[in-house]
DNA sequence: GGATAAGCGAGACGGTACGTCGAGTCTTAAA
DNA sequence: TTTAAGACTCGACGTACCGTCTCGCTTATCC
């Protein structure tokens, strides 16, 4: 297989590199992914279509990394948001799950965010054509998995290991299927619609996963 | 909204609509569903493009449809293969979520049928597909929903209150959202691809849903 | 070359018959040749797509009919007006070409006439319709000489035959060609619509073709 | 009228004009301007329907570009030829009608020489389909005489005017009217294929037009 | 500092599929 | 049995985008 030629990453132009991204994730918003096309977004983004298909090999590709820029930039943004409100925290202050001592507490108030951004109307557009696209597509879906999702999820996997540590969860739990109890419930409602997506509801999949349906003994 | 003539269907033609169906079927199997395309089906079918788009509004419409048949097809398939076998039912027996008594011993056997529907290498192209586009189309979406989810997870919702009933589970619990947290997490793997899935997973869902992660005090 | 089952004439609608042609003709006015279809003339017609093909080979054949019956009714009304206003004529007076003995004043009263009809904005459409389809139908092209032209040039041909007898035209002059001196130019101003086609240019045309243009010697 | 973004000519692809002006004339040859679609076109010369339709507004279109382009490489080939056939002309001579002081004889040669053109079987079809679109589509009609017939029959006045001051014709006639004498019977024949266009026709319709069919004092 | 070559905007190109229209055939129900 | 109605297969329409391919035109680096 040639390696055909790759453009040189070192003299690429980052502002239509900016202005495509950009493009791209505005037209998602506004028609939806089946309408966005290369060519719009080129339009857009007042760029030769070739150099959209220069650095990216699909229309997913560049939802994909312009996703990750979208993530990327409203993270710096908390960041810079809660250390302006002099937040104690030493700089860089990991987004991990945190950890009052109270399980139950701390895992809603995560999901309950978790909820917030699925309901985000910015975000939500172009999250579900992401999804959609992995579903169908494999790699497009481990990709999706292994740079937006695997690190969210492994914030949960420390803090349920933290729980096992101090009894709050039974050593024997695969923290890994744990934290499925609580995503999953919730990304199905998300995703095919049954019911809203509430606080009410993050709280009662926390309180069943945590203390399961059957009644205490 | 103009009625734009609705065609007589009264008039339809079955053997079009069989061979559409199954045109449709077998190119999302052989192809995928993005290379799967009307007119494709129309050729493969020995029918006029017109003949579709006269029933049916879009591809993911004529794949539902083809999905719905299948189903139906199947379900018929099984209930007559049970009935033959010389089973206990009074004929037409309901497809409902066994109730021997032992709840976890049931739920389990119902998850790992699921997982080995999800893994069944002809249900998948065309599953995967629809779930996607329902996913992005709220509109099919709710029709998935609504044709080929709830009455599956209606059956969950009887056994739960059964379930309710003998003391299984705690009386407070809604059976819509306990449900969820056996399928959801079922659902996030296989849509998601993050791991494969197994009936041992299945096994861990229902003991980790029905006895709740927190050691019992 | 089968016969393929000819319809019993004797049982035919006469009421669809004359819609049919009716639509046709209006059609062909309204929007043109080539937007009228077939779909088009049996709907404005109120009668069943079979019902034309059962009788017409072809869009061009419905034409040529309507337009000989609008021929025909409108010959009848032309007779049945100069009858009814008293003209010497004894009754089905033959629409010949007037012999006053001015061979040159006779050539111009119907040269002017034909001018006219040409002219005419109801059987403009039509006729450039099913000339232009005789040109690159050769089949189709026969029938409308055949039956439409023929007759008309036959009235020349005897016109100059008598003046042939009276000496007003030479003997050797063949008299097919001599009509087609007359005719040829007023069709190649019509159908190429070089020039505006008026009484003026009939006049002169009628007196270089007797004339000559030579002059004199 | 909007402008609708035309097309940057200057970037316009030779090799696709040339190969879709070929394939229009042989399809019209072949299977006749009916059965010549544009799909059929851009089949033929291996170009996308795009192309076609970015360049020409219609199949008539094209067909006219063909032809003029096929008559202008005809009239090369001519010039050419009876260039290297050491012709008495300074080079680029002018396709005129000669003047060789007979002006009957020169106008039954160069009527001949129409009768050849419009008898020679490449040309007739895609002339007859021309021809009779310009009927119809008065707009294409216009382009058709001014491309074509005009640049003809201004050949025809120029000869007449001559034949004026020589005495040959009468000072009082218009040559633009004589002109219609001469060409007007020979189209009306071989456009209504009423008998066949022989050199004898032409000469005859020559000595009818230019003595007349009154016989001489 | 002037040549050289890359990225870039623009957009024409060969294609595939779209969704629509109409042709001509066939079937059904009513008269 | 003819008719109105209209569903059927088929083929072409004209459009939208695909992904590839030149074009000149900046730029940015290297001789």
């Amino acid at each position: 297989m040639a390696p055909t030629k790759a453009p040189d990453s070192s003299r690429r132009s980052d502002r239509s590199r900016r202005a495509i991204l950009d493009a791209a994730l505005a037209l998602v918003t506004e028609v939806g992914y089946r309408r966005t096309t290369i060519e719009g977004i080129a339009a857009r983004a007042g760029v030769g279509k070739q150099t959209i298909y220069r650095w990216w090999p699909s229309k997913a590709a560049v939802l994909m990394d312009a996703f990750l820029d979208l993530a990327g930039r409203s993270a710096e943004g908390v960041a810079a948001e809660s250390e302006s409100a002099g937040e104690p925290g030493e700089g860089e202050q990991a987004p991990g799950i945190p950890d009052t001592g109270d399980l139950v507490a701390d895992l809603k108030l995560v999901l309950r965010a978790t909820v917030d951004e699925l309901n985000d109307p910015v975000l939500e557009a172009p999250t579900r054509a992401l999804t959609a696209e992995g579903i169908v597509d494999a790699k497009l879906g481990a990709e999706f998995v292994h740079k937006l999702l695997d690190p969210q999820l492994a914030l949960y996997v420390t803090r349920l290991r933290a729980a096992q540590e101090t009894g709050d969860v039974r050593a024997d739990v695969d923290p890994r299927i744990a934290l499925e109890l609580l995503i999953g419930p919730l990304m199905h409602r998300w995703l095919l619609r049954t019911l809203p997506l509430t606080h009410a509801y993050a709280d009662e999949i926390v309180d069943y996963a945590v203390g399961g349906l059957a009644p205490r003994p």
